[in-house]
DNA sequence: ATGGGCACCTGGCTGC
DNA sequence: TGCAGCCAGGTGCCCA
């Protein structure tokens, strides 16, 4: 499911049920995630306090003593504050019990989430070392894109979803921000100018931050904290509207495969 | 280094 | 109705 305004979504969600409660007891029902749950954190969580929630890219850190949970929500999954005794659901794999009587409890169908434990410093763990810039932090502009696409040969599209590049940007956004920017989504990396990609940067910005305040985009599995949907989905201009008119110049959207993935674009908007 | 393809997994929908 | 086939908000890894 999720891209950089769910998972931000999440966080915001979340936080305040966790920030200052000490963790009485953490409970895995399924730990065959994207990577096995590691059994020995059921000792190694219990009586820690939580001190906060950050976000990475698209991995929610949950600063605890002496080290952090790494939570990754994959592609259906979703967190939910409950009271404790709440009824379980298919593919409720995991539970952060709090001392308050809440719970944090993982849903995901397809278990392609995955938690990891990491004493000290959380942004060293391998998963996050690598990652690019944050496409909401002063420093990712369109002198860095146009540095880092320079010789390179791959879609454009498929050049702003890698997460070394930039982080957060997932199949929805990457539609979306180049449809805003008015760049097709097949062109190369290397072949796109400064001003397309200043263009692209206030895309993705843009379509990022109104993403965020609308709860982000629910297609299939995602529900926020309190269980409720993302309603950015009727704010889409691409994605997943084939054959709908351009809300712009009204030309039916088209679809096409890049790198296993679908993209939508506008033929009349974007060049 | 770069680009391309596969794998991981379940569920919902389509069409025969 | 049943079932095969296809598709889905991600990303690590392997190969050329």
């Amino acid at each position: 499911m999720p891209e950089l305004p769910e998972v931000e979504t999440t966080r915001r969600g979340i936080r305040p049920a966790l920030v200052g409660s000490r963790v009485e007891a953490f409970v895995v029902r399924e730990p065959r995630l994207r990577w096995r749950i590691d059994r020995g954190l059921v000792r190694e969580l219990a009586g820690r306090s939580v001190h906060d929630v950050r976000r990475r890219a698209k991995y929610l850190l949950v600063d605890l003593d002496g080290g952090s949970l790494i939570l990754h929500l994959g592609m259906s999954g979703s967190l939910r504050v409950l009271d404790r005794a709440t009824a379980l659901l298919p593919h409720d794999h995991y539970d952060l019990v709090m001392d308050s009587g809440r719970c944090l409890r993982f849903n995901d169908p397809r278990r392609f989430g995955s938690l990891h434990w990491v004493a000290g410093d959380a942004l060293s763990h391998p998963l996050l070392a690598t990652l690019g810039p944050e496409p909401l932090a002063a420093g990712f502009d369109a002198d860095y894109l146009v540095a880092k696409a320079r010789r390179r040969k791959v879609a454009v599209k498929t050049f702003l979803m890698d997460q070394k590049i930039v982080v957060g940007v997932g199949n929805i956004y990457a539609s979306e921000a180049l449809f805003r920017a008015g760049v097709s989504p097949r062109r190369a990396a290397g072949r796109v100018g400064a001003d397309r990609y200043a263009a692209i940067v206030k895309g993705i910005r843009a379509v990022l931050r109104e993403a965020i305040r609308q709860g982000g985009t629910t297609l299939r599995d995602y529900v926020s904290a309190d269980g409720t949907p993302g309603y950015f989905r009727q704010k889409l201009f691409v994605y997943e509207r084939t054959g709908e008119p351009c809300r712009r110049c009204g030309r039916p959207i088209r679809q096409f495969v890049q790198g296993q993935r679908s993209t939508y674009y506008c033929p009349g908007c974007q060049t």
